[in-house]
DNA sequence: CTCCCGATAT
DNA sequence: ATATCAGGAG
């Protein structure tokens, strides 16, 4: 399906990206799996700024999936309100939490399609869980990855799932957990949604949307 | 496809 | 005022 140039410029990218970004990590904060999975959905249309401050005074106050179930949904509303979203997000929690106590003894399955079977888990949350804190190889497709994989000329698609199945063509296996991370790190400090510094950018000769009129 | 919805940058 | 932020469910 890819072909060699396509791999080629991938592999060219990821070696630059990996040299400009060399201590990348997840942007969110956590302790467990558990903290990761809850942080994961939290996240959805938020900055990871803003989750890692929620985060720090909710995971002081809920531990375990089972402090999540027993707490009323209003309270649990209250408590990650300014995440937005926070009805819908609630609710998933505490499902979430009830499923992760009755089905698998309170510990957050370590695969891909149990993962994306819990409520309020899509292919994103699931793979940012399996990956980081499992090891299991895959690619988050969040909105950064999204709008970089169509700037860079990975894929022309706004369909997440395309995209991902696309990146997992272009790289190696060993590289689908770290890639998103690039990426990410890069469309958040350089190549922002709304004002990309194409002058500052370490990729402006691999990019097939460079604008020397950016900045 | 639409709806969910707060915080921040521009 | 508007766009955007590590999306997912109905």
């Amino acid at each position: 399906m890819a072909s060699k140039s396509e791999i080629v410029h991938a592999k060219k990218i990821f070696s630059i990206l990996k040299k400009e970004y060399p201590s990348v990590k997840p942007a969110l904060n956590y302790t467990n799996a558990f903290e990761l999975l809850i942080a994961t959905i939290l996240s959805a249309q938020c900055t990871d700024a803003r989750v890692n401050i929620v985060g720090e005074s909710l995971f002081k106050k809920y531990r375990t999936p089972e402090d999540f179930f027993k707490v009323t949904n209003e309270e649990l509303e209250k408590d990650i309100r300014s995440t937005g979203f926070y009805h819908q997000k609630a609710k998933s929690i505490k499902e979430c939490s009830k499923i992760l106590v009755e089905k698998y003894s309170g510990q957050v399955p370590a695969d891909f399609d149990a993962l994306t079977n819990l409520p309020g888990v899509g292919r994103k949350t699931a793979s940012v869980v399996a990956g980081n804190a499992f090891g299991i190889p895959a690619i988050a497709v969040d909105t950064h990855v999204k709008r970089l994989s169509n700037i860079l000329g990975f894929i022309h698609s706004d369909n997440p799932e395309k995209i991902e199945m696309k990146l997992k063509e272009l790289l190696p296996e060993g590289d689908w957990i770290n890639s998103s991370h690039y990426l990410a790190a890069h469309g958040r400090k350089v190549c922002i949604a709304r004002r990309p510094h194409c002058l500052q950018c370490v990729l402006a000769d691999e990019c097939p949307s460079f604008n020397p009129e950016s900045k």
